[in-house]
DNA sequence: CCCGAGTGAGACGTTTGTGTCTCACTCGGG
DNA sequence: CCCGAGTGAGACACAAACGTCTCACTCGGG
């Protein structure tokens, strides 16, 4: 009979993954419980928002987590990364762009960390001589999240296959579209 | 007296580049005209973000043309094409959001003829040898998109510096991040 | 069995942006 | 100089979504 809090967000993160625009009608049909209902758990569509952007946070850094991001090459770390984040790019490309119109207000703390700890990945690959060191941590960092969002966009509208996700992401990421000598 | 329709575009996609949900009304005053008048010139949102597409397209066109991207290397020819679509980053990153949200309906023409121009080079730099061919054209275009984006809100939000914005993009889709022997 | 916490449906008022209309005004060409 | 096309300001009605509230209902634990 209780709402499952923590199922309703799913329900709505991947509702609002297909359609930023859908109203709070729509997410509650969606989660197969009244208006009012959502309402009592959520205190209108910011909350709702904010909600999920803690979820988000949570689960990327989760995956963060379980990537052991300062393990190893920093190569297959990338790839270690990209290969967790996959079941969150849709909703991380939610909250990008939800968080590209409020431009004013302050961020989310998490945002921060997990930028941070992306960032250090790279930083890591180039003082171990991985990586290039002439496009700066903080790019890569937002280029991945573009890459990512890109690529869950495109999923989603069946331009690319779905199994092809991670390899596209990282490979591109990793060795750019110029063939290379070493490989 | 009589209003520069062009102008009044121009400046209603730098507004909407910044802040995607500008009413009506926010993008009458930054053209500094009438909300009436606005309407007289474009007849509701719609028409003015299809407008808004129009000259997107026509801009892109323009861009690639510029860029001619059947000539020399492919390479060379994507570094012109990232300077050429530098202005019109931003419009194109706001335009392909907005087609993001209207699933359904379908696209306008111009949008697969660019798509069609920038896969035909990708293509061309993989049977020049010149590109890896375990990247499908269509992802190379869509990442494209998306490291443009990326680039343009990073660069709008100080996060990283206008004047690297064509290096960071092309140098790494062209090369990726690992350091590679050739360079 | 019963009672109450939690829910669904829906009514209601509010807010926000939209689209239309009117009216006075102001240029600028004839 | 004068007239009318084009404009700005504002009033107005409308639609969509929101947030709140009420009320009947239904489980499930005590």
């Amino acid at each position: 009979m209780t709402v499952d809090r923590d199922q309703v967000l799913r329900t709505a993160a991947a509702l609002l993954t297909r359609k930023a625009t859908a109203t709070m009608d729509e997410v509650a049909r969606a989660a197969g419980i009244g208006r009012a209902t959502l309402h009592r758990h959520f205190a209108g569509r910011e909350a709702l928002v904010r909600a999920l952007e803690e979820l988000g946070i949570r689960e990327l850094e989760g995956a963060l987590d379980k990537a052991r991001l300062d393990e190893g090459d920093a190569s297959d770390a990338l790839r270690r990364m990209v290969a967790e984040v996959e079941p969150v790019a849709g909703l991380l490309a939610f909250l990008v762009t939800e968080n590209q119109l409020f431009e004013g207000e302050q961020m989310n703390a998490g945002w921060a960390r997990i930028d941070a700890r992306v960032s250090v990945l790279f930083k890591r690959g180039q003082e171990r001589g991985e990586f290039r060191i002439d496009l700066t941590p903080a790019w890569l960092t937002e280029a991945l999240y573009g890459l990512i969002g890109a690529g869950a966009w495109a999923v989603q509208d069946g331009r690319v296959a779905a199994k092809d996700f991670q390899y596209m992401i990282a490979e591109l990421l990793l060795g750019g579209v110029r063939r290379s000598v070493e490989k």
